[in-house]
DNA sequence: TGACAACTTGTACAAATGTACGATATATTA
DNA sequence: TAATATATCGTACATTTGTACAAGTTGTCA
């Protein structure tokens, strides 16, 4: 009987939380390791946002050795829909539209990805 | 001689911004009225977050009778920008395309936008 | 012109967020 | 086994965010 809304990951939980999907398995070091070099946060405060993670819900751990193994407990995609859709939400009205338009303008996808895409969408 | 960059805007502020946007210029009512039946916020909450959204850089005002009527002080897109690039890298590290698939697979766009999407994305 | 309704202003405040130090516990290794 | 390096734990704390009331101000309409 698990609560079918868990507490909202914060912008900086959801970066920590992203590394974690990545590594699939990470201690407080790992992911300290994966960060950005743009992005340095003290060892400490990745400690701060993964215990309010597995708080959450959203991560779980065992041990090994002295150090905590942290791993997803939740699927990454429920996380992934609900950021999106509520990115969607309040930036463009819910409309997905001028998002991939901001994409498609900006240069950040290009036409090969577009055809790719474009069957993932007709097997719908 | 502005700052360059602003300070940044709170999801509550994003999703009145947007609504700023789309009615071009707006009273606090306006927002209120423009506001989806599911979020409910009070006025004055909406106010606060006008007068934060003013206070940041992002919304300037001239008054109407004794009503201030808001409107965009930045240009749209910079805030599009900032948004999408900053979600895009705490959410998928920076690639754009793990969204566009999620997108796609979730139905949220069709063959046809992508063919829109696609000549778009060609100009580039 | 006076009352009313619509607005703004000042202020408040709890909760969430971002960031991190100091103390303590524990594998590991010399 | 004692010292060392590494981890965690407890705690802290300034800001930001979300939300909003109460009091004061000012167009407006009768």
């Amino acid at each position: 009987m698990t609560r079918k809304t868990l507490p909202a990951v914060s912008p900086s939980e959801t970066e920590i939380l992203r590394l974690v999907w990545q590594l699939d398995k990470a201690t407080v070091q790992d992911v300290c390791d994966k960060l950005p070099a743009k992005r340095k946060i003290a060892y400490a405060t990745v400690q701060t946002l993964l215990r309010r993670l597995e708080k959450k819900g959203y991560l779980k751990h065992h041990i090994r050795g002295k150090a905590h193994v942290f791993f997803a407990a939740v699927k990454s995609e429920n996380v992934i829909k609900r950021s999106v859709n509520d990115f969607l939400d309040r930036l463009f009205g819910g409309d997905p539209i001028p998002l991939m338009q901001y994409l498609a303008e900006h240069g950040k996808i290009d036409a090969g990805d577009i055809e790719k895409l474009k069957r993932l969408a007709g097997k719908k």
